[in-house]
DNA sequence: GCTAATATGTTAGCTACTAACATGTAGCGG
DNA sequence: CCGCTACATGTTAGTAGCTAACATATTAGC
């Protein structure tokens, strides 16, 4: 049967080498004007490879790794904490730790996400899981009215910061700007204009 | 010079027949299963004549002739008013128009769009315009982060509401279910769990 | 060494979408 | 009525993302 172990490590290096000449051309040229064909090429390989790997070439770039991740935090959150404040906590401490292993990669990501129609509309769709995950945090069984739109609000102050920090450039500090928005949500929300 | 009325008339039309043939088309087989060559051929012209009056395939459903009304309706609330307030009341208003004249054909299509994953994505997409279009209308100038905040707040609470009704399938009215979800964002977003 | 699994390549095809050029039809000035 | 012009549409050919069928090569386990 099944697995030996150096060809699991050489699939794995297969994928990273597409994923890294990915990046690289998309960076350099720009998403759009990229084609799979030369991606391919760059790793070595022939594009139906680039397809095994991954099964778009949105893919490639987006990847919901951080899902579980998320997930695992805010279950070990106390129950007793406000909903907004156990997501805010989650996905403050899940974000940081990536953000403190590889910020710049996390920013080039993010950027380059934001600039291309295509993957930005591929990114809401990707957060279409993370907000039933944020719902199933938020209450078990089929969610409520109250508790869909409080995940949703909480997945547009997350993404509302990580907007701000792409378009800073990188200059504010993502962790301040979570703070900041999920503040918002918190403090604002009933004032006065 | 230019532009006879008839013309203009006849190209409307078109316009018109692609269109509808199209949502039959989508209906019926749904929307990855319908090619643009037969939706072309059902209206009677060239899979070209079809790209000249839809960028895309996703325009036939999504089109967006909604924001331009909405920003007048918010501008049209008092701006003494609460900024979600007047946001709330200004969708609710701006929605139950569309509804009140063509409720099927609202559920229909909101409904194909948040089934098929494809015309989802662009939904989102869409919805940046009108977010900026909420940022706009909370304050002039360049957006602070509480103004995103609130704006991406509100598109949340707008599309949670959407989803709601189109997946009960109409069972619900939808000026309820947007008001429901508007009066999570004033009364629970405080509150304890 | 033989056999079977598996990663990869080759080839061909489909569909969304674009561009270049051709055609037909209708309005208009002579 | 004729030719000119404008313009909607058609034709054709091409590109890119993506899929499927089949071929090949490398290697695992006997």
């Amino acid at each position: 049967m099944s697995a030996p172990d150096w060809r699991e490590r050489k699939k794995a290096q297969t994928r990273m080498r597409l994923q890294e000449q990915a990046l690289r051309l998309f960076a350099e040229h720009g998403y759009e004007a990229t084609t799979v064909e030369q991606i391919a090429v760059a790793a070595g390989v022939s594009h139906m490879t680039f397809f095994r790997y991954f099964p778009t070439k949105e893919d490639v770039v987006l990847g919901d790794e951080y899902d579980p991740m998320l997930a695992e935090a805010i279950r070990a959150r106390p129950r007793t904490e406000h909903p907004i404040a156990r997501i805010h906590a989650a996905v403050r401490q899940g974000l940081v730790a990536i953000y403190a292993a590889d910020r710049e990669a996390l920013l080039g990501r993010v950027q380059l996400i934001l600039r291309t129609p295509a993957l930005r509309a591929r990114l809401w769709e990707n957060q279409f899981a993370t907000r039933e995950l944020f719902e199933q945090a938020l209450a078990k069984g089929a969610p409520s009215m109250r508790v869909r739109v409080l995940a949703a609000v909480c997945l547009a102050a997350l993404t509302t910061a990580l907007e701000q920090w792409a378009a800073s450039g990188g200059a504010r500090e993502l962790p301040e700007l979570i703070d900041e928005a999920f503040r918002v949500l918190r403090r604002d929300l009933t004032d006065r204009s």
